[in-house]
RNA sequence: GCGCCUGUAGCUCAAUCGGAUAGAGCAACGGACUUCUAAUCCGUAGGUUGCAGGUUCGAUUCCUGCCAGGCGCACCA
């Protein structure tokens, strides 16, 4: 309807512009009317024209409304305001939506765009180093909401895990690890300056001695030992991560081993590469700025000319030590993935690694001539307070509360939900004792009430021996209460709705839909009684609960967020 | 010092790529369960959109400058 309005308009403007010398045609754009009284879409085309055109809105409006040839559904139209043109559709003329919702089912809001993209979205990417945090944890959910959403766009999208599993950081894992193995053997140790002090580094130790006894590990080589300490340290906290995932229902595709990357030589033929393409020179970095650096040495190193391509300044790739440094492993990795034929790469990073934007989409167009790829959303952080308290969040410190904890207290859906009720860019307080409370204050409960709710009715009008007709045959000219119509234009809205989420990259919309979606619900709930006696208005009701629940099951999907019949 | 993010009701957040009277929830107050789930609904109250300019028919939105908070700033990952 809205498209057919729309084009009406156009037409008409096309018509009024005939006489007028102009270089380009506006686009006409209808949005729905906020306010009653408003009508059902308002148009500000009359607006964006009077610039060009010279002349009152409110006039270009009438000229409008005088060449347009609306369909039959439009039963009133007229100017408002400073020049806004009101359309009124003639009662419950768009409810047969209500019939497509229902036939359509878990499709509907769903489309196919017309050039599918081949989208890989790498997030989570926490170190391998111990358990997930609550920040963690923002990430992976607005990861894979977004996965889910691009998808309802008809795009082919990827769910990746970049792990570092190599550096300097898996060394300290694994002598920490080997330190407390030791302290478990009963021997006096000095644990490691700045090692992983966590207790789950002494569970770790504990799993290894089962399978590995300490005489074995004592007999080997320091080499050796350090490097089977660091692999089994790692595939346990990865196995630990994989878990906290799955409680949240998320689920990788793949998960890419950076030293993989190291190993197989990806990393040096890349390095190689830049200095064939004479994108490597030697030359000094300045002292860092604004951080006070005691041990600052100015120094001759191999700088890759980030600069060329947008960056502050030139990067280094190779460490004085003269192995490659993470950003040189990290362009291999994006380079790769533009290797297996992604058109479009999504990061999503913690608001601590904003620094390093620039520098990766710097040389990936380098590389590829892509411009600003990856797209890098960056999650800001979340302040875990517990009472209003805040409770420090840091692995080195080991006295973080785990993204585990977080979801064994509050639940999956809850977690889920409220971590996208905000937008990315938004620090989040999230408060442990106020997420626990199950009550109406926790918004993904309100939704699925709602959804729960029209599942009672459902099963109370089967109980009665309603007997259903077809939702062709129902009489929707019956849905003419204000809560209906209003619930009809909510759902009217979805399709729109998800096709903007996905084009901002924004799910954090969905929870807010869905929040309004079921308040719309509730309202209709208590003004309108489904089950009554008049029966086509019966059939007309349940028709519209009904699809309420489908688009509210569809949201909640999206949203990685259960649907429940019951409560 | 520089870069990125944020600033809206007492609190937590919205506001459809510049639209009409800036909206919800919580907290406060007053109502609604003999009837489909009261985990709900209805009503009242609450605002100089951080500050000051600019752009235009029109600014929470765009631009500039300030103020406040967060994050980051070589040879770590």
């Amino acid at each position: 309807m809205k498209s057919t309005l729309e084009q009406a308009l156009q037409e008409a403007v096309t018509k009024l512009l005939l006489n007028i010398d102009t270089n380009d045609t506006p686009r006409v754009h209808l949005t729905r009317s906020k306010a009653d009284g408003h009508g059902d879409y308002a148009c500000n085309i009359a607006m964006v024209l009077a610039r060009c055109l010279k002349q009152k809105p409110s006039d270009i409006a009438t000229n409008i409304l005088f060449h347009v040839q609306w369909p039959a559904e439009v039963c009133k139209t007229e100017i408002a305001g400073p020049g806004f043109i009101n359309i009124h559709l003639k009662a419950a003329s768009e409810a047969n939506i209500l019939c497509s919702i229902v036939a359509q089912g878990v499709q509907y809001g769903n489309q196919h765009v017309t050039s599918p993209q081949k989208i890989c979205i790498e997030f989570v990417s926490a170190n391998p180093t111990g358990p997930m945090h609550v920040g963690h944890g923002r990430g992976a959910v607005l990861g894979d909401s977004l996965v889910r959403l691009l998808q309802t766009q008809g795009h082919d999208v990827q769910r990746e895990y970049y792990i570092n599993d190599a550096g300097g950081q898996i060394g300290v894992l694994a002598c920490s690890v080997w330190a407390r193995i030791k302290e478990l053997q009963g021997q006096a140790v000095v644990f490691p300056e700045g090692g992983y002090p966590g207790l789950y580094i002494v569970d770790i130790a504990r799993e290894i001695l089962i399978s590995h006894p300490f005489k074995t590990l004592l007999k080997m080589p320091e080499n050796e030992r350090m490097t089977l300490l660091a692999d089994l340290a790692v595939s346990k906290n990865m196995t630990l991560i994989r878990a906290d995932l799955a409680r949240l229902n998320i689920h990788f595709d793949l998960f890419f081993s950076e030293r993989q990357l190291h190993e197989s030589g990806a990393v040096n033929t890349l390095i190689q590469r830049l200095q064939d393409d004479n994108l490597i020179f030697n030359g000094i970095l300045p002292p860092p700025k604004g951080k006070s650096v005691s041990d600052y040495t100015p120094q001759v190193q191999p700088l890759f000319k980030t600069t060329s391509f947008g960056d502050d300044v030139d990067r280094p790739v190779i460490k004085q030590d003269g192995t490659p440094t993470y950003f040189a492993a990290d362009i291999a990795y994006h380079y790769d993935k533009h290797g297996r034929g992604f058109d479009r790469m999504i990061d999503i990073w913690g608001a601590d690694h904003g620094g390093y934007v620039t520098r990766v989409q710097a040389a990936v167009e380098a590389l590829t001539g892509l411009q600003k790829q990856p797209d890098v959303l960056l999650v800001q952080m979340v302040n875990l307070t517990r009472n209003g308290q805040p409770v420090r969040m840091s692995k080195r410190a080991g006295t973080f509360v785990t993204l585990e904890e977080v979801v064994r207290e509050v639940g999956a859906d809850a977690v889920r939900f409220n971590f996208m009720t905000r937008r990315a860019e938004t620090q989040f307080d999230f408060d442990l004792e106020q997420a626990k409370l199950q009550s109406n204050e926790n918004p993904v409960y309100y939704v699925q009430y709602a959804h729960a709710r029209i599942y009672a009715v459902l099963r109370k009008a089967e109980a009665m021996n309603v007997r259903r007709i077809a939702a062709t045959d129902c009489d929707l000219s019956l849905l003419v209460a204000k809560s209906e119509q209003a619930l009809i234009a909510q759902l009217l809205g979805y399709p729109g709705l998800l096709q903007k989420a996905a084009d901002r990259l924004e799910p954090y919309r969905l929870t807010n839909y869905a929040m309004q979606l079921a308040a719309g619900f509730h309202t209709f709930y208590h003004q309108c009684r489904i089950i009554q006696d008049n029966t086509a208005l019966v059939h007309a009701r349940l028709l519209l609960a009904e699809a309420v629940a489908q688009v509210l099951h569809n949201t909640l999907n999206v949203l990685g967020v259960s649907a429940p019949e019951k409560m």
